[in-house]
DNA sequence: GTAGGTGTTGTTACCGCTCACAAGACGAGG
DNA sequence: CCTCGTCTTGTGAGCGGTAACAACACCTAC
């Protein structure tokens, strides 16, 4: 900067005064400036601007990620809503559980000056281990509740769970089983419990559970377990707590000659882009990644600027219905 | 960190020297100075470290993405495979085309000073945008070439479209119609180049083409083509550029009553999660994203810390043979 | 007893920028 | 002609660290 500055023929203020765009300086020595920089290869340093005025303007997002649909759509809409704010977004990654490795990984990001941190923790487990980044700076949690001092926003699950349950309950669903996600999942339970509310509420039982692990997979399996289930015969609906577990669901139905939906109906959870162009295309409930990501980051950004703090915020899910959920009985 | 050398009574160097472990430190003294640390609850400042020793270790990764599977994948790893080598990830994502919106993305990157980028842009024009990068800094391109003098790595989709006109060849089928990416993704015309010269090579002529977007709906709407094409009583196997073409291209076989493989016999590309647990279980190359952004990593890496210059790197996709395809004629 | 390590700590000068303020030029108003 | 405000530019002091070197204590060897 100072070498632009000799070149061109001013002080190193001026320099910094025509990066900064300052209306202050007369267009000819911006001409001048500007000519110097180019002449020079010159780049700020943005290093060294974040020294001095103490802001850094980028945050901090870790994630447990593994190649799941709902976290990877999370982290790209909160990039970018972090860069509509005029963050950026700092990506942390952490791929296993071992507690060191994730206290590695908080470090790094400490060690890179983010203002604050966006945490996509959906276990419990993972969650307990990145709560101490709470006392470090601003946190807000994403989809996974980091306690009840952390800013937390997320897909409401249970209105997702009743969702389904309303749905199914409408086309004439009495005995409904469910493929659930992990238990340590605080989603996972949320879309059980909202499913399981709903239909009690409207006096309906809710029917035999497994819990999966997110794959089709296990899908696979719950539905094997399923067809072997003494109520086997009274099911007629399926609730799989994401598509790919239907997927998986399906393919076993499949298998035993148990059509979809005609002799039991499926629905799964988060619209991917392909649930609709399975056969049968996948009723599903459709999350709003977008939103909660834009969410996430004008909280933390609102409590960089010294806003208040705000109360948890869950964005409501839609339902997409097609045809793998069929009527049933005098429904 | 004055005030926490005042407070231990040392000099900010000692603190210096014990923040980044140095054992040129008497023990006894180290302890004062921690202790002195966390009672000020000091923590250090990467962004003065970064201006004094003027590295930053940190690199950009500039992507075009959208939901896609292929891109997102190589996200990921390439964040993994940074942090490996002790390099943080900007993740700086462009969704749209615009010309100056690129250009603010741009500009972002470079004045984060990352110290080199990784470019992720599949398509011709996403490259021409973003070529003028190479001469800010070291560049590495993935999935999609930016230029003869930047190093570049990728999948070998060539040679995936070999292996699938090999897999096809071998189980008989002789009149084979593809559904391809967008004819402006290098990686689709490579993909359609490899099956379409493997086929040639065996006298085979390649049978009808049709250009998608990847969408499952693409594939959709390619289907029913080829369903009113003349030559489609001929055609005895399809090949679709990705998976979830394949799916839309397998709704629309489907509801036409053409069965699959009985009909007609259908090859993915991707593998993704999900591909397996199709109806039928989709036959497909699957590719090695996290060997290809190590490789990515490590030549940026490399680079930067004064290595020569390498060629550039494909790495070779494996075929996963599933039911979708089957044996036609006396194959 | 003195020269010469070795281990530990302190001093000073940057890194590349911004901030607060000072200073000079210039035209307007009295 | 002098004073005052406005426009434009320059000056000096940090921001929070690291690097290079100096300095001092203490021990060993001759």
């Amino acid at each position: 900067m100072y070498d632009v500055a000799a070149a061109a023929g001013v002080s190193h203020q001026t320099v910094s005064r025509v990066v900064n765009n300052s209306d202050q300086v007369r267009p000819e020595t911006v001409d001048r400036v500007r000519r110097a920089m180019v002449r020079l290869g010159y780049r700020p340093s943005g290093t060294a601007r974040n020294l001095a005025v103490r802001r850094t303007r980028s945050l901090g997002v870790v994630s447990f990620m593994g190649p799941l649909f709902g976290p990877m759509s999370m982290l790209l809409s909160i990039e970018a809503a972090a860069r509509r704010s005029g963050y950026a977004a700092q990506l942390v990654s952490a791929h296993g559980l071992d507690a060191g490795q994730v206290d590695a990984v908080l470090e790094e990001v400490l060690r890179r000056d983010v203002e604050g941190v966006a945490v996509i923790a959906p276990t419990d487990q993972q969650a307990g281990m990145v709560a101490g980044l709470r006392d470090q700076l601003p946190v807000v949690a994403v989809e996974g509740r980091l306690g009840d001092d952390v800013p937390f926003v997320a897909s409401d699950n249970e209105a997702g769970g009743r969702l389904v349950a309303e749905h199914l309950l409408e086309c004439g669903h009495r005995t409904i089983a469910h493929v659930s996600g992990p238990e340590d999942w605080g989603e996972a339970r949320q879309r059980t419990a909202g499913w399981a509310n709903r239909l009690r509420s409207a006096g309906v039982e809710p029917g035999p559970v497994w819990a999966g692990d997110w794959s089709p997979e296990s899908g696979y399996r719950a539905g094997v377990e399923l067809l072997a289930h003494p109520r086997w015969g009274e099911v007629t609906a399926v609730f799989a707590a994401n598509d790919s577990m239907a997927l998986g669901l399906m393919a076993a139905l499949h298998r035993a000659g148990a059509g979809v939906p005609g002799r039991v109906s499926v629905i799964g959870y988060d619209n991917t882009p392909e649930s609709g162009w399975l056969q049968p295309a996948l009723s599903t409930v459709e999350q709003q990644f977008d939103a909660v990501g834009a969410a996430a980051v004008e909280r933390l950004v609102t409590s960089l600027e010294g806003g208040a703090a705000q109360a948890e915020l869950l964005i409501p899910p839609r339902l997409v219905s097609r045809s793998s959920v069929a009527r049933h009985g005098r429904g």
